[in-house]
DNA sequence: GTACAATATGACCGACCGGTCACATCGACC
DNA sequence: GGTCGATGTGACCGGTCGGTCATATTGTAC
């Protein structure tokens, strides 16, 4: 972690290394980064690095939970529609934190796609249980509390969807946002949430519209019941 | 591409070159692969592999399109349980190659989802349609294909759909080998292949229930219709 | 054998890497 | 002013990098 030095650091000149360590983290995996590049372009001397971060993993963890803490703003910045989400409300938000995190920290969300592909642990085995628990369990809670509840098909291997939805929520940002087009600017510029895109909501109807008929337990909410 | 040097050789250097790139390619991203690890690991002076590749990118394109061919072996290994397929059926086929595929070339897939990475075209726009199809396009053309015979819903956004089912093949293959446990090493061993292991086969049809359950225009398929 | 082209080699080049450290500068207190 | 700890600095170190090239070796045709 950073050192004590770090942050006695005045705000610029933090903001300044961060915004010059996302750039290189963002562009290069972590292998291939650069601590010359970063101190360069954050204008400060390699021996100063030193004295701020261990080594490039260091500056990189430290980077790592910015991310972190950023999403979470993102997440919560969405306007709640129920107290208690039921699981595809649920899916849904995350999804849609995804794509607004795509479109306003572009760099950010690269980072984070190059540490899913470094991350080597797919899931775990609750010590207690014996179950198994894939990605950082959200999606596994949902899901079982989806069962309980009767939102989701009794069928249907919990661990293997959850991992199926982390999969998608990771990868569908960069997708839709292509699809969004010339609008992404103006989310970006923080004039339009993508809550309130006609054209994003239709994608995203359409994306949980799919996963609910295939994971609901209750099949009416399909929109059409093979009616020619 | 290589040179004519290169294809003159003979094929047990070839190999040996081949499987010294494999290893550096599976563990490292290709901004970060290094040529003298490889020439180093494959026995050769490093003049000689500039008598066989232009440069690294050369080296990484040759053995991309070598486990492009693998791939597509590794597809027709699998026995065709009908001629012509179902959507569904091609869905669980081409995602079936994948396990196959990770459990048999692990450093093969490693590369490839490296590579997954790096292409920055998600989807490109059909010049004579207009029409966006994701990816290689495959999925987008059984999906379409799919709605036309009624086995696809019709109101399914094909591409992003396309786009999701590629998210799922490209990423499940790793998950279902970690589910699979101990029976792999008899795959990968070629004494089993994973379409015979009924744990994997009924993690597909899972999977497969789930994605057919949220795309099919026929929810009759569905296993439970709200029975208590 | 000779001749000649194709191929193989590794020392060498300049550039960049992560990391160190002696020294310069700053800032707070007396 | 002087003192002293905290902070800033960039030249420098040993290594590795991609890439080159003069030279050595091999294969072939005569």
């Amino acid at each position: 972690m950073p050192t004590e030095t770090y942050h006695n650091l005045p705000e610029e000149k933090r903001l300044q290394i961060e915004k010059a360590a996302i750039a290189e983290f963002a562009a290069n995996p972590l292998q291939s980064a650069s601590i010359n590049a970063i101190v360069s372009e954050a204008g400060i001397a390699k021996g100063s690095f030193y004295q701020y971060f261990e080594n490039i993993d260091d500056l990189h963890r430290h980077i790592l939970s910015i991310i972190y803490k950023k999403k979470i703003e993102v997440i919560n910045s969405l306007p709640l529609d129920s107290a208690s989400l039921d699981t595809f409300r649920y899916l849904r938000r995350v999804s849609q934190a995804a794509v607004e995190f795509q479109i306003r920290f572009p760099d950010l969300a690269s980072i984070e796609r190059f540490q899913r592909l470094n991350a080597n642990h797919l899931s775990s085995v609750d010590p207690e249980t014996g179950e198994r628990v894939s990605g950082d369990g959200r999606f596994h809670a949902f899901l079982t509390q989806g069962i309980l509840h009767d939102d989701i098909a009794t069928w249907v291997d919990v661990d293997m969807a959850a991992f199926m939805l982390e999969l998608i929520e990771g990868g569908i940002a960069p997708y839709l946002v292509e699809r969004i087009g010339d609008k992404a600017p103006a989310i970006a510029s923080g004039r339009l949430s993508s809550v309130y895109d006609r054209t994003t909501q239709d994608l995203f109807d359409n994306l949980m519209d799919i996963l609910e008929a295939g994971l609901a337990r209750d099949p009416q909410i399909r929109k059409d019941y093979y009616l020619k």
